[in-house]
Formats: structure tokens, sequence, C-alpha cells
DNA sequence: CAGTGGTCTAGACCACCAC
DNA sequence: TGGTGGTCTAGACCACTGA
């Protein structure tokens, strides 16, 4: 058995027996081991193979699906939470038709580019100044009506050829998950109201100088780091950002 | 022991016991049995008065400490959770200075008053039209400088007297939990970017025609129902609205 | 030191699903 | 009908707090 709390342990940092199982699992979604959507081995199995109890695999599955991890279905098994529209649309995208509709939104790419990170985006994504990042363009669509205009970054070594192996598509944490086995799992926004400059105005349809709003997003993985940096302008003429306070 | 699974609730739909023991206890801390602040009996205390077992209020009270409605303090016992500024500020303000300080706003009280609903007021609170509401306009301020230009609108058959008993206080929830026995449990805000109006651009110190963040919140209380309606207009030069996504 | 919450275990039974 | 997750119980022991 190689989980146990050793007296070392004990004496620095009291760590639970059902964390070091959660730790190991996650370790095994973000090394590819366990895919996304599969199913994983049931509580016993797991159990057995970690030479723990029942109850404490429960305990570390519990977390791992508040984390949305992974879901859980009685009666049929325990599975690796895909990066689908439906999860993406409930998680990340906030942007809702003003009559309350929810939909996931429609891209155009405008741009795909390799270039040199800036001091900024460096900074934001926790890489060396000049390293290589993938940028993409697009305008997002609700409705058929243009919403979003937005630039994304990412580092070109986790995503290598990116920019010109395929069709950037629609769902890009689906592809960051599938093809390079990266998982989005959290993010950070902040939000600010500020007038459209003329590009993304052009993009929009709209008048240069509207108040639209910001959104300055940083995307984490499994492991804690930044691994996509995102800014947006939406339109809130006849869309608004939803915010749930728990 | 009067909570236990009959034949009856066990056909119609399946309710664990441990949300039956959840339910009991939220509705001592709604009708205000049990106070902001106060500690609650022990585990054992409870599973004793309820006739289960401890396992099942443990997880009763994990779910409400999930909730926030109460805190654990390891070997001091379970206390309910009061409006404090730290938990405002952590769960309800997420207007941040844009070097990343996080701080409770000052208040300056515009007008208090009691009128009658508009139809867009009894809506978003689900009273009837013309029911008598308090209005609260007031401007907040953080580091001394003015950040926000709010109304906030609350039934005032839930809240007697809130608008001549005594000056209003800052921490306006922290006056419903204690005075009224309200507690708001959680929000849902829309967020949109708006050209500010002249009066807000006044009590701001902007230009009318500034793009602002404009929040539309509405409270919820324990029950679920709206107990409070508030809409805001922040100021994003130097501030901005924090959202996180997990 | 007593009392609280936190962890871990073991076992029983229920609800749900697929075969 | 067997296997999965979901609930409930009982008991042991650990970690933390305050008197």
């Amino acid at each position: 058995m190689t989980l146990t709390r050793t007296e070392k342990e004990r004496s620095v940092g009291f760590h639970p027996l059902y964390r070091q199982v959660k730790e190991r699992l996650v370790s095994r979604i973000a090394t590819g081991a366990w895919q996304p959507g599969q199913i994983i081995p049931s509580e016993f199995q797991i159990a057995d193979e970690l030479g723990v109890s029942q109850g404490t695999v429960r305990k570390a599955l519990d977390e791992m699906t508040a984390d949305r991890l992974l879901v859980r279905r009685q009666g049929r098994g325990t599975f690796v939470a895909a990066h689908d529209e439906a999860r993406i649309l409930f998680q990340f995208f906030k942007l809702t038709r003003d009559d309350g509709g929810r939909e996931f939104p429609d891209s155009e790419i405008v741009a795909v580019e390799q270039t040199k990170a800036t001091d900024e985006m460096s900074e934001k994504l926790a890489i060396a100044t000049a390293d290589d990042v993938i940028v993409v363009k697009r305008v997002r669509s609700l409705s058929g009506e243009k919403a979003v205009s937005e630039r994304i970054v990412i580092p070109a070594a986790r995503f290598p050829e990116l920019d010109t192996a395929e069709p950037v598509p629609n769902n890009l944490y689906g592809l960051y998950a599938e093809r390079y086995g990266v998982t989005i799992a959290q993010a950070t926004e902040t939000l600010k109201a500020i007038a459209c400059p003329p590009d993304d105005a052009a993009l929009l349809g709209i008048k240069s100088g509207t108040p639209v709003l910001a959104i300055d997003r940083t995307g984490i993985d499994l492991s804690g780091r930044p691994v996509e940096w995102r800014f947006s302008l939406c339109r809130t003429d006849k869309f608004h950002y939803l915010s749930d306070l728990k």
C-alpha cells in the first residue's frame, strides 16, 4: 500500500488520505491515462488498487465531481467530464440573450497566426518573453447576430501546429482536451465597460465608441498553470453577462 | 423519531434523510431560532434529537456549509454564518481595484423614500403592483474614490420602518439579517455596458456618456423568494468586476 | 483534559441501469 | 440479475480548541 500517513507527513502538514487519492486520480486525467468521456473503474476497484476503503475513494470522487472533473451516473458508473458544448455553456460561456435563451455561439475565424509573445502575453501566460504564441482572432454570434469580437493567445509549445494542422474548431476547449490533453479546469475573468475601438466595431457591425463589455480571461489547467489568455469585447445591447452569486 | 421514510414518501419521490435534516436545520435559521453568529448544537446532539446517526447530520451540515449558511471551526463548533463584511466581500461584492486590492466599500446615502412599486419593481420582487416599497439611493466609494451609483428596492412589508427607524447602515445585508431575520442566501446578476446617464455621472464625478458597468441584481432569501432588487452603475476606469469560473 | 469537528473504516441496504 | 453509485449506520481514532 503506497498511500499511508508517515510520521514525517504527519509532522510537516496534515494531508488526509482522500486528498492523496484525489491527487492521484487527477493526475491520471492530467496525463491522459483517463480520457474525456471515458468511464473510470468502480469505487471498489479503485479502493482495492490503492489499499484504502471505498468510503475514502468516494470522498475523493465527490470532490472531483464538485470540481466538474467527473460526472457520476447512478447505476452506470463514473466518467471523466468532457468539454462538450453543454458543459462549456454552463461553466464558461456567460453571455446570454436578453430573452434568457442560452445557446452555444457560432464562430467565424478572422485570423490565426504564430508570433513572438509580447511582454503582456508572456506575463499572462507565465512564459518567457518572445516565446512563440498562437493568436486566434474570431467573431462569435448568437442567433445569427454578431455578439463577441475576441483574441485568444496560447503558448505554441503546448499546442504544436494548432495554427496550421486543421481548421480551428468552434469549441476550442474541446480541442485542447482531446488533441493536446490540456484540460481547462477553471478561469478567472475581469470585466470592464469600455468604448468599442474602431476595428472591433467594424467586425461587430456597431458604431465605434459604443459601450461594450470587455472580458479579460485567463484559463487555468489541472495543475493550476495559466494556459490561455482571452480578451473579448461583447455587445450588450441585446445580450447580457450572467453571474450567479452563491 | 419524526424523520423516517414512509412507504408513501418512497413511492412519490425519494428524499434522502440528510436532506430532510437539512431542511429542518435551514428553517431554524429562516425562522430566527438560530441567529447569525450563534453556535449550534454539536453533531451528536442534533443526531440524538432527530433520531438519526451522526454521519447523516454531518452530511446535512456539510451541504449547509457549502451553501455558506454555516461556518465550521474544528475544535470549537459549528456557527450560523453572519453577513459580516468579510463574507459579503467574498460572496457578493465583486468590484475590485485594478491593483487587486479588495476592500469593503464606504457608502453615502443620497435618498431614502417609501413609494408605490412600479410594474418593473413588482415584477422583480414578485409582489403586487403598487405594493409599498422602500427605495434607497447611494454612492459607494473604494479607497475614497467614488465607484458605484446604485438604487436598491425592497418590499416595505418585509422591512417595516427601515426608511425612518434609523440611519441606513453601510452593510445592508447585515441589517436585513439581524433586524428583520431576512438572510440573503444567493443573488443573480445581469451585467451590461452602457453609457452613463447624466444624473449618475454627476454623482460619480465623471462625464455623462462614459461607458459604465450596469449590474442588475436580484437578491434571494433562504426560501428562494426574491427580496431585493438592486441596480448599480460602476466606474471601471480604475476598478473591475471579478468573476471566477469554476 | 474534555469536547468539538475531521478522517477512515466496514458493512448493510436502496435506487438505478444494462444485459 | 448483477453491477454501479447513493444512503445510512456504528465505531474508532486524529486534530484542534479552550478552560
